[in-house]
DNA sequence: TCATACCGGGG
DNA sequence: GTGTACGGTATGA
């Protein structure tokens, strides 16, 4: 039974694309998984939907029947259990149903009611695909491996980001076999561009692929491509069956409708293929591992090893004006950048790929789903369908607050031999554990689901683990791990998002958890710091601490092994990490030195886009010295930077910021005379009198007070200009406000203040820097526990 | 200065 | 007929 609620029961291989419509026509794609050969079936399926009441369905007379004799028009049937949505009903045809569920609600009611969405949480009807996918049991890509699919990747490349004002001039396209195409407009009229949609159209047709890719696929080319195309009278028939066009679906995290109502977001879909979107994968990857510095195509590519060396790149808005005198360039850029989703798609986008081989969804809901409303909801509706049992609607929470985890500080300032020791997946853990679970799931749904995931991905690893690496087969298994991950990860999320989100949302239970989380997070710092541990900061399912002198790295496993025993079963403490040296500054803030060198920065205070490079340099080389216990390296770290910046050996470009220019020109024009803004003053003292709201730029402050601009690195050979002009007291005095300070915690105010003492202003007396050392200091909270080694 | 709103991406 | 969270930045009181 558990295994049908995962995977479903239907068998049949290698469905690679689902198209139903309302009328109980489902068009399903198979590619033979030995041949990769496709075939089309056309299925008959019976439209269903899940009501609170029949009596709206009374009108019809004979025309409703029970399931049993299945003669009648509509035909219903009373599911198991106390859930609100107990009668299943259904007709050949969804119009047929869901007009006599208008019908009987209207004559209940006492008005017209158009649509089923205005009988809120008394009616539970899915998309056609959904319908078909539950009641089959069937889902996509049986016994497929992710390389079975066709995957065909384009990228549109055009004058400007707006489709009412700008142009599609090329496109890049990378076939399944891995060839590549570019293809041009050969004039800048209509007609040109109307003519390069309709060779991306044959190509697309030609190469017909089960799968399209691209990175912000449904933020920007589909749309783009969808308001051209209707401009210019094009058909755009990338579908694989019905007339031509795009169809909309809502979503959320989709583009502008672009009708009257603005604050409505749809995505584009093509029948019988499926619209794949890598930065929904990247964004699902960064999630879990937080590693990636931006979700850029290019950024993405490079931080995974599949940017070619030789890759070219152009500023965005430099690209057509670049093309215009160098078109090679351009074809080459555009070319690397469908290369660079493939592999991308490859590598982040098997989760999405393995949930769809469980959840009863399309695949591309799959990949932009979020996981609790989005993957266990649907699982979970199966699951009572399957079992005959009634489903309870959505409930709004009785007003019971949210409780969160708990987060201490204990220490800050600079420790030694720093351990990190952490809960792998603590919440699902602490659910299995004390068998929390919603109090409305009578089935225990999603406990038993949560269990045959944690077991099956242990599998899932193994296998992957065993498996050569780089092969098909580890893709397939790291992917499948990647996938349950996912899902166990958000059951706690499923519990804790609220009833208006998910069927079976429980604040209760959501809170007992954190409950067990804190009680377990004080457990784990109690007791290490009964063995002697200093605490610096606990936070959720973690704990930083420093080990005693003494201690070998035998030590420190032991303690926390021995700690670990302590806690429930099914709750399992890891040392995650060892660091020779921390600077804890505040929480969720602070350096770790890893024995082998290298320096980890964390939070906010140590890492800012908007940072001057001079101060991030002097910072990552100020706390270098400090965890090494050279402080003299400190002082020679800030003096080396006030000099660099008093005789101005440090670049325009070191000592300049990032901004984003969030008005227009007009806007800030209305607004100037109140208040003068650094930012557009440099804009317009540098001659750059027309931005867009949304433009970054790099500004600096002048000897006279002014604000320029200064040319990005990556603006190519037009800029480079270097006039060194900045405001050095302002600079100087930036160095100790803005990136000293975050040293404070490590020292005495007076050792501070001797260490970041101006350089040309000396004291009467002078401290010897050579007999500071860094301090630790710790905060009250640590008597929580008693202090270590008690 | 602190709270809160909103963005993340694409040419 | 949908729906993450989280960390950072931009904004207004």
């Amino acid at each position: 039974m558990e295994d049908e609620w995962l995977w479903g029961w239907d068998p049949t291989p290698g469905i690679v694309s689902v198209w139903a419509e309302p009328g109980g026509r489902a068009t399903v794609w198979r590619r033979d998984p030995v041949t990769g050969e496709l075939v089309r079936e056309v299925e008959r399926f019976r439209p269903w939907m899940l009501l609170d009441r029949i009596d709206d369905l009374r009108h019809l007379g004979s025309a409703l029947g029970g399931d049993i004799e299945g003669s009648a028009r509509i035909r219903y049937r009373e599911l198991d259990g106390a859930g609100a949505l107990r009668f299943l009903v259904s007709a050949d045809d969804a119009r047929t149903l869901s007009d006599a569920v208008l019908a009987g609600a209207a004559i209940r009611l006492g008005r017209p009611v158009r649509h089923v969405a205005e009988l809120g949480d008394g009616v539970l009807s899915l998309p056609p695909e959904e319908q078909y996918l539950v009641t089959t049991g069937r889902t996509y890509f049986r016994d497929l491996s992710f390389d079975h699919l066709r995957r065909l990747q384009f990228d549109l490349e055009t004058t400007g980001l707006d489709p009412r004002r700008d142009r599609i001039f090329m496109v890049s396209v990378r076939h399944p076999d891995g060839s590549l195409d570019v293809l041009e407009a050969r004039d800048a009229t209509d007609g040109g561009e109307a003519d390069l949609i309709r060779r991306l159209v044959d190509v697309v047709r030609a190469s017909d692929p089960d799968v399209i890719e691209n990175h912000n696929l449904h933020g920007f080319d589909l749309p783009f491509l969808d308001r051209r195309a209707r401009r210019l009278g094009v058909p755009l028939a990338l579908g694989r069956i019905g007339p031509p066009g795009l169809r909309q679906r809502a979503a959320r995290r989709g583009a502008a409708a672009g009708d009257s109502d603005e604050r409505r977001r749809v995505r584009l879909m093509a029948p019988g293929r499926e619209l794949i979107d890598t930065l929904d994968a990247v964004r699902r990857y960064d999630f879990s591992t937080r590693e990636l510095p931006s979700h850029g195509l290019k950024a993405v590519a490079r931080h995974l090893g599949v940017a070619r060396p030789d890759r070219e790149y152009v500023r965005g808005d430099q690209i057509y004006t670049v093309y215009q005198r160098d078109p090679d360039r351009i074809r080459r850029y555009a070319t690397a950048d469908v290369e660079e989703v493939a592999a991308i798609a490859r590598l982040l986008g098997g989760a999405a790929f393995a949930l769809a081989q469980m959840a009863p969804r399309r695949y591309e809901r799959l990949a932009d789903a979020g996981a609790a409303t989005g993957v266990i909801d649907p699982l979970l509706v199966r699951a009572y369908l399957r079992a005959g049992a009634a489903l309870p609607a959505h409930e709004p929470g009785d007003g019971t607050p949210h409780s969160g985890a708990a987060l201490y500080l204990f220490a800050s300032g600079v420790a030694r031999r720093v351990v990190k020791a952490d809960v792998a997946s603590l919440y699902p853990s602490l659910m299995r554990a004390y068998h929390i679970g919603p109090s409305r799931d009578r089935l225990g749904a999603l406990l038993a689901l949560v269990d045959r995931l944690v077991e099956q991905r242990l599998l899932a690893k193994a296998r992957a683990r065993a498996a050569p690496a780089g092969s098909a087969e580890r893709h397939t298994h790291e992917a499948m791990s990647a996938a349950m991950k996912i899902v166990v990860n958000s059951a706690y999320g499923y519990l804790a998002a609220g009833g208006e989100l998910t069927r079976f949302a429980d604040v209760h239970a959501a809170n007992e958890v954190t409950r067990r989380g804190r009680e377990v997070l004080e457990l784990m710092c109690r007791e290490l710091a009964a063995r002697g541990a200093t605490l610096i900061e606990a936070d959720t399912d973690g704990v930083y601490f420093a080990a005693p002198e003494a201690w070998s790295e035998a030590d420190e496993r032991r303690v926390v092994s021995e700690v670990a025993a302590l806690l429930p079963s099914l709750v399992q403490l890891e040392l995650e990490g060892r660091y020779a040296a921390m600077l804890s500054h505040e929480p969720k803030n602070y350096a770790l030195l890893v024995y082998d060198g290298d320096l980890l920065l964390r939070g906010v205070a140590f890492r800012s886009s908007r940072a001057e490079p001079f101060g991030e340099r002097f910072l990552r080389r100020a706390i270098s010295g400090l965890l090494v216990d050279d402080v003299v390296g400190v002082r020679d770290a800030y003096l080396a930077t006030v000099a660099a910046l008093r005789r101005r050996t440090l670049s325009t470009y070191d000592v300049s910021s990032r901004v984003r220019l969030t008005k227009t020109p007009v806007q800030y024009i209305a607004s100037r005379e109140k208040r003068r803004e650094l930012p557009y003053e440099a804009m317009l003292a540098s001659g750059r009198a027309s931005w867009s709201a949304g433009d970054r730029a790099r500004v600096y402050r002048t000897s006279s007070g002014q604000g320029k601009v200064v040319t990005e690195p990556d603006d190519g050979p037009e800029g480079a200009a270097d006039p060194r002009d900045y405001d050095v007291d302002h600079y100087v005095r930036v160095l100790r406000e803005s990136f000293a300070v975050r040293l404070a915690r490590a020292f005495t105010g007076e050792d501070f203040a001797a260490i970041f003492a101006d350089p040309d202003q000396p004291s009467l007396f002078e401290p010897s820097i050579e007999t500071i050392r860094p301090i630790l200091t710790i905060t009250s909270q640590q008597r929580v526990f008693g202090p270590p080694g008690e």
